[in-house]
DNA sequence: TTGAAAGCGCTAACAA
DNA sequence: TTGTTAGCGCTTTCAA
């Protein structure tokens, strides 16, 4: 029914005016009677008429949609975080142009690209790769999403310094004495690297010696389990363990039950990020919960402010929270 | 650095011949001498030129966009499907534009709106809404993802049916006898509601009374809860579940335990999806897994055999199987 | 209050 | 092998 082909001019014809008309009555724009506005309306109605966005931008120069640059949706932490912003931009008449990088830098840059070539008003970016110096070139408005992407451009983070002595703090009360932390490698500071400063100042504060292990974000659920066999295997005496993500939580819980340590007896867990999914699905894990609708809220109002050439912050930092449950 | 402002037309003066020279070296076409190709390479490079593809896809009428209309992305089983499709549209240089509609058919109607307006080349939807009859107004490549669209409207599902069987089989060799069903309501013939259609055909054939809850999906975890609570209630005699979804399924093991009902002593639970996500939080729940890498290869290619042109199957059923784990 | 015409940046007949 | 020109569908200046 909905002609695709039904023009500007079809409708013009059709109700007996100029395609000026039309467009004014389009776009509510300059002095209109209100008989025209009647005849072009029944016209667009009998024609099944849509205007044609393409045409429009490439006049506007602005095509209201947003990409969003992220590792993966199929991880509690990112789908919500999609969704959040997703949802929001909707509600602002902008499309969302999914971008998932796995992690890969190449896919990265090519996504970039890709993206751009859709001539895209903004970008959200909350991959990890590091090193992708493209960003700073274009002119477009960016915001980043707990990560560190350059001097000018603006970034959105949870207290991850915070979360962190929270974390280790609640393993403190529960009596560890050997607590180790898992984190991803990150090339560059990174919110992320708070988390374990923050492990390791209140371990020092207590006497207590550090111990990281790195686990890659990209790798097999089976790689993963290596490590932390490896982790159980070089350090029995292991009793408390901040792990950087729920996902690993999750897997050290399991792996810890393959050399007989039982949560929370012999063995206490702290997650980090708290997504919905993850409190659905695992609702005994204590963990540290990101802002996760709020980081979304503060993410799009710098990225509209960009785009509005409005001023905007530099940096926004937003707070966490323990949530306290059966793992620790 | 990358000047936005860049047209091809500035390429044209730079390398000193005509905007049809720079565009064929562009697009690879027609007959070019090695040096202007190289000319009009290095002027790209000078300037920085990147083509406006907005230009490009008015004149082609075609923006290489795809809309991906689901509930919403925050949810294991959707977040990886759309991963996946996005995956494979990406590898054939289509952008992804998400649409979740949260199951409010007045959004999925706006969404609809919004993304027919950025002239997208096809559609792919998993939303649950019914009654929504401008699909098929549209005339539009679309495929159709575990719902029933209407005649012209190729889908793809799982072996809803069979997967049915294969759960309440497996209840049944536990020994339980008195299985209950968690279905969502449906408006309309639904490739789900095979699996409740299973689940009775099997109890029938057992000489027991099969029982349905319904439960949204759109609603609150606590207001689920309440179902499976009043579920537990009503029928103390349960002792098998055949959950429809996977999140469910955990619901209903967590609500159980408020009724002393442990999990698989008391009580035995199989669900349904088998996404990445839940197989990694949650792996010890029993479930009949989809195929969901190979539900997004189909769906994609039904897809694109419409934009070429091509002819393709009306119907795609994929085998589903059974994953044994504790909880059954 | 309305219309004619130019132009957004690109591509493709057609001509040279 | 290359260039001229019209046009994709819309918006807006400028003029009436």
């Amino acid at each position: 029914m909905t002609n695709k082909s039904v023009k500007l001019e079809d409708v013009a014809k059709e109700a007996g005016v100029s395609k000026t008309t039309v467009s004014r009555v389009l776009n509510n724009r300059g002095y209109l009677s209100k008989q025209t506005v009647e005849k072009v309306h029944q016209a667009i109605e009998k024609l099944h008429y849509r205007p044609n966005v393409v045409a429009r931008q490439l006049f506007r120069q602005s095509t209201h949609l947003v990409a969003l640059i992220f590792p993966t949706v199929d991880d509690p932490f990112f789908a919500q975080l999609e969704a959040e912003l997703e949802k929001r931009l909707a509600a602002l008449r902008y499309g969302a142009l999914m971008g998932n990088s796995q992690n890969n830098p190449e896919k990265e840059r090519q996504y970039l690209k890709l993206l751009l070539n859709h001539q895209v008003d903004g970008l959200i970016v909350g991959a990890h790769n590091q090193g992708i110096t493209e960003y700073q070139h274009t002119n477009l408005p960016i915001v980043s999403i707990e990560r560190y992407m350059g001097n000018n451009i603006p970034i959105v983070t949870s207290d991850n310094y915070h979360g962190g002595e929270l974390a280790v703090q609640r393993l403190l009360n529960d009596g560890c004495q050997h607590i180790i932390h898992t984190n991803y490698p990150s090339y560059q500071v990174s919110p992320n690297e708070l988390r374990q400063q923050a492990y390791e100042d209140v371990l020092h504060r207590h006497g207590m010696k550090p111990i990281t292990y790195q686990v890659s974000f990209d790798i097999s659920e089976e790689a993963k389990k290596k490590v932390f066999r490896k982790m159980f295997r070089e350090h029995p005496e292991v009793d408390g363990i901040f792990a950087d993500n729920d996902t690993n939580a999750s897997l050290i819980i399991r792996v810890g039950k393959e050399f007989n340590r039982h949560v929370p007896n012999d063995l206490k867990v702290v997650g980090f990020d708290g997504a919905n999914i993850t409190r659905m699905l695992s609702p005994e894990l204590t963990t540290i919960q990101q802002p996760l609708p709020e980081m979304a809220t503060k993410a799009i109002e710098l990225l509209m402010a960009q785009i509005d050439g409005k001023p905007y912050q530099k940096t926004v930092k937003l707070p966490v929270r323990l949530i306290n449950s059966t793992t620790a």
